[in-house]
DNA sequence: TGATAGTAGTTATATAATTCACAAGTGATT
DNA sequence: AATCACTTGTGAATTATATAACTACTATCA
């Protein structure tokens, strides 16, 4: 396969691309260049260029890119064409926010089951999904083809939620819980850790104050 | 100066290491070799020796590493034995949750202050905390040596937030909006967006289904 | 039509990051 | 006191990533 060569550093890159593709086509810009795209975010045209030969060949020399055709192969490479479910476990503060964000069922994610391990929470609502025990996961996550979890429960048992999602096949894993989670290879992990994004950032406003 | 030579890369994995080894603490470990830090964040060890070697000597040799003495010299390094004050831009739904999210005051970033552009908004309360007018921005950040802006208003709000952070001195921002901010190359950025982060993992999702 | 300014894709080069391998040291055990 | 099983810190080797340089092409305009 072709796409196991492609490094993971481009991947994560590409949803950059179209960011700033669907920003440039909403402003009505047609075409862009390698130099323009770059200098929105602030990277070398090169390494645009480069980024997307790994994928095909979408400029024309001496023009640019049309906007329209690359954000649809962009998309189409990233699989965001179609639409994505996911499950959320935890509706806790933390969980109840994210449910109700607004961002991700615009772009093709939706949160179709909720779990959470306290009892008294179970058979609730939120945002009008009705809140199951974790041991209806296995079922839930084949009747709903759910290939995304996002974890929203304490660190402390975020590793044994975590470990029953990669049991039910969810190889896909949003965790918002603060911690470094053990995973098999073939598991895709994303933390969302607002805190150690912070502490990184100290390092540097720490030197010159 | 000797932290510029220091990897950025290396810079943003010493927060992992403070998670993990604060969490050894609560274990009650005493001392941990390169060996198990590096089973337990799924990395190698000579990583791990690697990058401490650029802040100095932790280790000791046929023993490892000091559990409680590692920790505070990591946090030392990262400037995280003081207290930060951030302010955060933005109350609409996201603002609320961030204000409301409590991992950041016990690790000592403490949102000082609120803004809003939103007329009506300004002098209600959030969390205890008055909402401010933006032309209070600049008085405000420097009476409570605010440091770091947290962004949590609707992208295209985003950009301008931003600039008027630079232009009064804030160094360290936390951007939550969806987009790619442009900033001077001192300031320090650091993107929250949980989207593009289901958006890069989709790529492998996508192989086998 | 010819000259010109601009651009993609790609190969080559340079830079950065990771891993390897090993000397030097530690502490426990016999 | 000698051996053994470990472990660090680090220079060297390797691998990965980013940038530069160049060819081939495109569109525009005098």
């Amino acid at each position: 396969m072709d796409s196991i060569e492609v490094p993971e550093v481009v991947v994560l890159r590409l949803p950059l691309y179209v960011r700033a593709l669907t920003q440039l086509l909403d402003e009505g810009t047609e075409v862009v260049s390698s130099q323009q795209l770059g200098n929105r975010l602030q990277m070398t045209p090169a390494q645009i260029r480069k980024d997307l030969s790994y994928f095909g060949r979408f400029g024309k020399q001496g023009r640019g890119y049309d906007v329209t055709f690359l954000l649809r192969e962009l998309r189409d490479i990233l699989g965001l064409n179609g639409e994505w479910n996911a499950c959320l476990i935890g509706v806790g503060r933390l969980g109840r926010a994210i449910i109700n964000y607004p961002g991700f069922a615009p772009e093709g994610f939706n949160i179709v089951a909720i779990f959470d391990g306290d009892e008294s929470r179970i058979g609730t609502k939120v945002a009008g999904i009705a809140v199951l025990p974790m041991d209806e996961l296995e079922e839930t996550v084949r009747a709903n083809k759910i290939s995304i979890g996002i974890v929203a429960v304490p660190a402390n048992q975020a590793q044994e939620v975590i470990d029953q999602l990669v049991r039910n096949k969810v190889r896909g894993i949003l965790n918002y819980a603060p911690f470094a989670p053990q995973v098999p290879l073939n598991i895709v992990l994303r933390n969302i850790d607002p805190v150690m994004a912070l502490q990184s950032m100290t390092f540097y406003l720490r030197e010159d104050e």
